[in-house]
DNA sequence: ATTATATATCAATATATCTTGATATATAAT
DNA sequence: ATTATATATCAAGATATATTGATATATAAT
């Protein structure tokens, strides 16, 4: 329950439907390339993805200054079929540049 | 997207994931039947089933003075994905016991 | 060591959602 | 017609969540 109501909640905002479906389709980005990407200050983005990881959608590695996020895998089924009614929806993400000089 | 912020907006309370639950279980029930097995005010029933029932979830039918709801059939299949995953999280529901001398 | 870059977290405010009690509406019983 | 019952809605207050700007931390470059 406790669990479950994370993970809708986590669903339940409009930027972090638009985050998850940037990362499902870029693969694994910093956060500032999602901070350029989307025109949003860095404590906003960094929050709705720590929303995101906790609620089981994404994991992050870490290297060097950077913070890769990506979609966690394995994915259970539940949470596959959230991200496939994502697909659906025909969200509007913003072009994928890269912000940092890697 | 708009409807997906519904959907999962109604699922985002632990109150709506016992009344669906609820229902799912014990088929249609009016809104005193859950007043009564919940232990809360009508209001407070009334405004969670029509969160629901806007979700995609519920339909309501009225018989006198009576508005029967349970779940929406045909179902599409995420909403579907989603009940099943609410079946397996135990959530404990009150026993229902009918309020109204029908 | 100092400076710059990337990220995380905190405190304050803004915004949205939930709960309650009161009232409205509609049906049925007397 | 009056009264009782079932449900819906509204306004106010309570609670939760989101956004912002500031600050902290950690890595890398000079």
């Amino acid at each position: 329950m406790e669990n479950f109501l994370q993970t809708v909640g986590a669903l339940n905002d409009e930027t972090r439907l638009k985050i998850l479906r940037f990362i499902d389709v870029n693969g694994a980005v910093c956060v500032c390339d999602i901070e350029s990407a989307f025109g949003m200050i860095q404590s906003r983005i960094s929050r709705h993805l720590k929303i995101l990881k906790e609620a089981g959608f994404l994991r992050v590695e870490r290297k060097g200054r950077w913070a890769y996020y990506a979609i966690r895998s394995p994915l259970d089924k539940f949470r596959q079929d959230i991200l496939t009614e994502v697909s659906y929806l025909g969200v509007a993400i913003p072009e994928f540049e890269g912000c940092c000089k890697k």
